[in-house]
Formats: C-alpha cells, structure tokens, sequence
DNA sequence: GCTGTCATGCTAAAATTTTAGCATTACCTT
DNA sequence: AAGGTAATGCTAAAATTTTAGCATGACAGC
C-alpha cells in the first residue's frame, strides 16, 4: 500500500474508502447513504467493485449481501491520515496540530476528558525519562 | 466554501491544494517539482488554472511569473482537514488522535517537545476552570 | 404462479479529469 | 539578429472516473 494512498485516490473513492474506515464496514446501501450527492445504487456498487479491484477493498458475504471492509488497517490508515495532515498544514508539528484542536470551537474538550489527555502526555513524558 | 471541499477535489487537485498549503505559495514550476508522478509543466499550468476558476486558488504576479496560494485560509483548511481525519479514523475523539501520535514512531516528540505539549493543555485546563 | 423488492455481475456511455502541445511573449546569451 | 529558455493563454484530445441500466437470482407476500 502507497505511502500516500488517499492522495492517489479519485473523489469517489476517497469518499467512500472514508465512509469505510469510519464505520468499520458497510454494505453498498450504507456507503450510498454516507456519500455526499450520491449517485445512484448501482454506481455505488460499481465503485466498490473497482475499489476491490484496486486491492483497498474486499468484500465478504454477510446473509444474502455483501459487506465492504477496507484492506489496510484503520490504525494504519489513521496515523497515515494523520501524518499527512500533520505535514501539509503544521509542518509536521504535534504541538502546534493540537494546539489547533484545543482552539476549535467545533472540538471543544471537556474538563475530564483534558484531565485524561493530561495523563497520556505525562505517561509518554515517563517513557521517555526512562532509557 | 463546502464543508468537505478537500474530499470534493480529484486527485491531482487535492495533490496540488496540499502543496500550495504546506509551502504556502508556489509557481507553476515548484508545484510541479512537488507532484508525485509528475506530469508535464503544461498539465500543472492547465490544473492550476481550472483550480482558479474553481475559486480555490488565486495568483500573483512575481516578477515575471505566477505564484499560486489557497484561497482559503490555511488555519480554516487545517482545522477542517484536522476535524475530517478525527471524524473518520477516531469516531471524533482527541484523545484517540493524540495518543495515536505519541504512539507512532515516526512523529516521536522529544522531552521538551512533551513538556511543550503539557503546558498547552494545563493552558486549556485553566481556561476550562474559569467561568 | 405472479409481483415486488433486494441483491449481484457486467457493460458501456456520459462526464470529468488529466495531459500535452501550439502560439505567443519576454528575457538572456552568443 | 538568431537561438535558447522561461513564461503565459488557450485548446482539445487522451485518459480516467463516474454513472446508470440490463440481465439475472433470491426471497417474501399475495
């Protein structure tokens, strides 16, 4: 799988291969409810079929219709995403990527959930104090 | 703008929008240089135009040649691409992207990179604090 | 059995994207 | 002046993506 993946994907594709890693997995029906201006059932189904043909896709039987998982893993793709986003917005900086977040009406934390977000950084401050 | 416009870009116009916001501003020639699998100059020119009609990229004149830069404001796009991958690959959750990048070897932080980080969420915790 | 609904496999046309090339201009160097 | 290089504006063809529709099969309900 290409360092860059999304990057070489078509506008379809990417959507749906998002729609695909935020549901965990999905029938041609409920890619087509995800997709922003959807076409029609059987392009959705085509697309999956590409996509399949592509490698980022495989598809397994579930009763009598297909369920559509993605080929590389959601951990891998997130900090791909990630990273990618990291490099083309923050230069690559943790700090300042957080900082946006932290800022975001929109992603707003809570008191307890800054309290955890605290105890991760001191437990990788720990790993790091210890060689 | 839509909400969403990155994952409403094709391919090479996603391509060239993540170089224009990781340098900033580029000619022709250095969006070129930064393509993978790079076409022709008279293709990039051709995109960065369409891009333009669009209204996701303007120019100046430098010198004796253009520079492209977003339209959009990189604080905008970086916070909307940010909030994308959260949504996508961590059902929204900080928490979960943020240990997802401590985690990850390659965006491994340094000690005062941590101790950076740290201050910045005690920073947002005393503002949670306060009424 | 018939009809309706859901599904798949497949095809190919329509739509869009991507690409290169021509004509022209502006310079620098010989 | 001529040649070379870099640039722009524009066009349209090539390539790719996107789309819908047909044929068929599997069920369920009447």
């Amino acid at each position: 799988m290409a360092k860059g993946f999304r990057s070489d994907l078509s506008r379809r594709e990417r959507q749906i291969m998002d729609i695909l890693y935020r549901q965990g997995r999905a029938s041609a029906a409920e890619v087509l409810a995800g997709l922003p201006d959807p076409p029609g059932y059987s392009a959705v189904r085509a697309l999956l079929r590409i996509l399949e043909e592509k490698g980022h896709v495989r598809h397994e039987g579930e009763g009598k219709r297909y369920v559509y998982l993605p080929m590389q893993p959601r951990q891998n793709a997130a900090q791909s995403a990630l990273r990618q986003v990291l490099h083309t917005f923050f230069g690559g900086s943790i700090e300042n990527a957080v900082a946006t977040l932290l800022s975001d009406q929109d992603t707003q934390l809570s008191e307890e959930e800054l309290a955890r977000l605290a105890d991760l950084i001191d437990q990788a401050r720990e790993g790091e104090k210890q060689p």
